[in-house]
Order: C-alpha cells, then structure tokens, then sequence
DNA sequence: TTTACATATGATTAAATGTTCATATGTATA
DNA sequence: TATACATATGAACATTTAATCATATGTAAA
C-alpha cells in the first residue's frame, strides 16, 4: 500500500466515521415522525389563517368563520385538528367556544417562520 | 332605553373593536399562504429526516439515500423542494453534490418543533 | 471517447387531506 | 319543552402529494 492509498484510505475512514456520528445522532424515526405531524398542522393556510387570528386574542367559531370568511364547518374541522396537536386551548362560556393558542411555543414557532418567510 | 340594553350595547360594541383589531393585524393571506407552504415543506417526516441528519454536516445524495434507507430518486426529489424552498444550498465537489442548511433560522425552526413535540 | 458513477427529472400510481353538505349534539331562552 | 343558536361530526368528492420506475443529464476516469 503506497502513500496516495494510505491518505484516501484514511480520508475514507474519517468520512465513515462522520456518517457514523450523524447516524447517531439522529433521533429515533418516532420522534422524527411526530416532529414532521407537527409542522404539516402549521402547513395549512387554512389553519395557519386561524392560529394568526388568535395571536393575541380568543376567539369563537363564529368569530373565526366571520373573521376569514370560512365556513362554520371548515373552522370547526380545523380546529379539532389544532385541538388534537394541542396547539390550541378552549373553554365554554354560554353557547359559544372560545379557542385561543395553548402555549408560547405555538406563537414562538409561527413567529419564527414569519422571519423567514419575510427575509 | 334601559341601562341593561345599555351595557349590552356597550360590551357588544367593545366585542367588534376587537374583531375589527384582529382583522387589522391579520397579515395579507398572501403572507400566510407563503408560511402555510413554509411549514408544508418540513410536514413530512422524509424531508424532516433529510434535514435532521444536515443538521451539523453537509451530506450528498448518496450519504443521505444510505443512511436514511431512502431511494436515490426519492432522496433527489425531496431535495429539490428543499432547495426550491430556499432550506438547503449545495455545492457541487467532483461527481458528488453536497448539501447543508441553508442558514440558521432552519435549525431554529426544527429545535423550537422538537421542543413543542419532545414535551 | 467509451464506461461508470452521481444526481436529476418526468410520468404514473396510491395514499392523504381539505371542503362541502347534511345532520347531530349541546346550550340557552321564550 | 319547544325553538333558536353555536358547534361538532360523518360521508363523499376533488385535489394534492410522495414514492417508484424508467430514463436523462452531468462528471470523472480508463
């Protein structure tokens, strides 16, 4: 083995290592999986239309529907939808349902693809 | 008119000041539109596991195939939306085309989703 | 300039998904 | 309790989309 091969052979095996590292390093599929079921909730204008609307308020069916022009049966799909990802909250109060954001992490995530989406 | 339809009246008209405030501070949908199909692109756990295993190291086509136990084909066009998309650059190196995130705020917006899921 | 290797792309197919329509459930009020 | 109002849900349909297969393009080495 001559001098050339002894460095490919080396660079080789270092390459192999970082793949190594990165295979590691990646996490279970599960967890990769769910990642991915999180953002394809964000990936609906529909959706994403009504999160923005309750960014600093709670609001209705009603007031969603009127709000973006949707209807009360499309709202109401999406929203059980963000209900189940937990992304939003919601409580009763007489015969209406206000929905608002659970938690800041849904405000932090949408606020971070407005700066990219922005740029 | 009595002072209970008085304070109706009132609270109601307080209630559309803030529907007419949200309706101001709604981005245009365009806006939304271009970040419903932001998150799309990181709503499917192949392209998800793409960008993962970029996360700290550029990979070509074949790395990625390998590692990840993906087509070349598939790999190939997963990567062509990631690069349409503005998530990826690349930078050719011989027969090889090496890819790595484009820049930070996609590994912001992968670690603020792995947060909200690994609660 | 062949040959082999690495990546890209077009067409097809199967699966996932959002909207609509009709209807059901739940709550307050006359 | 009958009626109206607010929301939820199931089924059907249309659209989107990811994987595969076959093939094309691009690059390096023999």
């Amino acid at each position: 083995m001559d001098m050339v091969e002894n460095v490919l052979k080396d660079s080789q095996t270092e390459r192999n290592e970082l793949l190594h590292k990165v295979q590691e390093q990646q996490p279970d599929d599960e967890i990769l999986y769910d990642l991915a079921e999180l953002f394809k909730v964000f990936g609906d204008s529909t959706r994403i239309k009504i999160l923005y609307a309750m960014f600093e308020h709670e609001l209705c069916v009603n007031d969603i529907a009127g709000l973006l022009n949707l209807s009360q049966s499309s709202v109401s799909h999406q929203l059980r939808i963000l209900k189940t990802s937990k992304l939003v909250k919601f409580r009763r109060e007489g015969k209406s349902i206000y929905y608002s954001l659970d938690d800041e992490h849904v405000r932090s995530i949408i606020s971070m693809g407005m700066e990219h989406v922005e740029e």
